[in-house]
DNA sequence: AAAATGACGGTGT
DNA sequence: TACACCGCCATTT
């Protein structure tokens, strides 16, 4: 499927380990600047966790959102773990976000 | 085919 | 700075 959601996993596959990209970054690279909503719709319902990390995907202001396979606490300790700096309950994008 | 939903984002109050 | 509302896009029912 070309479907947008194929090339939304795609990116989100791409994110680089210790790195992470918002659902406005995604849905850029995806081919729709404004689909950030649609992103985070298609993580919830497809869950793809075992091919895509959707733990490295985060709100646009590094906010820890959703994930819908143990809570955002998960999410955060994934990160964490990744190599993320983290500022407080938020990511440090100045330090973490991806730079495709 | 149409309406509703959702892990967002930006602006306004 | 915090809360609320509207707008955007794609998927699902």
């Amino acid at each position: 499927m070309d479907s947008f959601r194929e090339k939304t996993l795609a990116v989100v596959a791409q994110i680089p380990k210790g790195k992470v990209a918002t659902y406005g970054q995604v849905a850029k690279l995806a081919g729709s600047p404004r689909a950030a909503r649609a992103v985070g719709r298609l993580m919830s319902t497809n869950t793809d966790t075992k091919n895509i990390p959707c733990h490295r995907v985060v709100g646009a202001d590094g906010l820890l959102t959703g994930y819908a396979y143990g809570g955002t606490l998960i999410k955060h300790q994934k990160l964490q773990d990744e190599g993320v700096a983290f500022s407080g309950v938020r990511v440090n994008l100045s330090t973490s976000l991806w730079n495709a």
